[in-house]
Order: structure tokens, then sequence, then C-alpha cells
DNA sequence: CTTTCGATGATCT
DNA sequence: GATCATCGAAAGG
């Protein structure tokens, strides 16, 4: 499965599919082990009221990033999903690290690896995303998307952090993971 | 352990 | 003026 085939399906089989994944920008990255899926007439998503200045990636060519300020201090990261004349992405919300553990912690200025990656902001400073990135092709150096050797067991739950369509299931996370973020208690 | 709250700025109403 | 696809420090049990 490469990459151009798997987002040729709907966005919530991108988001399913994009688990297992390995992410890497600069050679620094790791295998994406919870994401969320945005999709076209999508209440919670950005593109929900049309295109923008913000949201012009999600309406982009797919497999380029969508990548956004939140709450003003963060930057978070979407991969665009083809949608015609609508938007659609997949926000990445954690990795689990595997390339260029000394330079992520660095940037995060952490010591427990358990905190490098496990949010969609702290995914992004770990790997030194920024809105310079915003519309960046994800095929292209320096960044790298690779599928796993076989096809990862992924669960669904609801979103994180949203307050519309708080009820729809679309967040995928991995079995088994201690990787994902940890903003929702048990069910 | 859990819950609350401030930071900080673009976007939306 | 309110909201926000968040994080981390502080406060409370």
């Amino acid at each position: 499965m490469t990459l151009a085939e798997l987002l040729r399906g709907s966005v919530h089989e991108v988001a399913a599919g994009l688990v297992g994944w390995t992410l890497l920008v600069d050679g620094v990255g790791g295998r994406i082990v919870e994401v969320e899926a945005y999709a076209e007439d999508d209440p919670a998503s950005h593109a929900y009221r049309g295109a923008t200045l913000r949201n012009a990636s999600m309406f982009g060519p797919p497999g380029h990033l969508y990548v956004y300020r939140s709450y003003g201090i963060h930057w978070c990261a979407n991969v665009v999903c083809e949608r015609p004349g609508r938007g659609a992405g997949v926000l990445l919300r954690a990795l689990e690290p595997t390339h260029g553990l000394e330079r992520m912690r660095a940037r995060r200025g952490v010591v427990d690896d358990r905190l490098l990656c496990s949010g969609p902001g702290r995914l992004t400073q770990a790997l030194g995303l920024s809105g310079a990135d915003d519309g960046a092709d994800l095929s292209r150096s320096p960044f790298a998307l690779r599928p796993p050797p076989t096809p990862s067991v992924v669960e669904r739950t609801p979103r994180i952090g949203i307050s519309r369509a708080v009820e729809q299931p679309w967040r995928y996370v991995e079995a088994g993971s201690s990787w994902p973020s940890r903003r929702r208690r048990a069910a």
C-alpha cells in the first residue's frame, strides 16, 4: 500500500490506515499511533464553513500538510485528504518515537520519552514542524511517510478537545500502544 | 492520584 | 467579546 493508494479512500479509511506508518521529518520521527479524522460535513472540522486563509491547505492536494496554530501557542499538523470541493484531513495526535530521539528530546526539553510525541502540539514541536510547513508535500524531502510491514490493529474512540460532534468515534488509536496522548479517562 | 487554570493569538460572532 | 482539534504548572485529595 502506497500513500497515494491509501489517500484514495474515505477520510476514515485514511485515518485508520495511517496508524502504524512511520513519519519522518529530516530523519526524525516515529510510528503514528494516534490520529483523528476531520471529515467533510464535520461540524468539528476547521473546513466545515468553507475555505479560509487559515484552512486553505485542507482544500489543496491530498498528501500535503495542513499546519495551524492552536490556542495561540502550539502547532498542530494534519494529512490532507482528497475531497473535491471540500476540505478534510487527518490530525496527527501521537507518535511512538523511533528515529532521532536525541534531536526530539532537545527540541522538547523533556527527559521523559513518553512526553516527546504524545499529543498534537508535542509531536509538531518534536519534529520541528511549524506554520512554515503548512501545505508541504509529504512525499518529498525532508518528509517521509512509510507503511508498516503489517497493518496495525486500530481502535476507535471519541475525539479529544472538541466541543462539536463530540460523540463521533473518529479518533483512531493503535491497539495496545502505550504512546498515545492521555487527555481522556478510560472508558 | 485528579482537577483547575493561565498562557497567548488567530478566528469567529 | 468568546472560542479554540493544547500544554504544563499549580492546586487539591
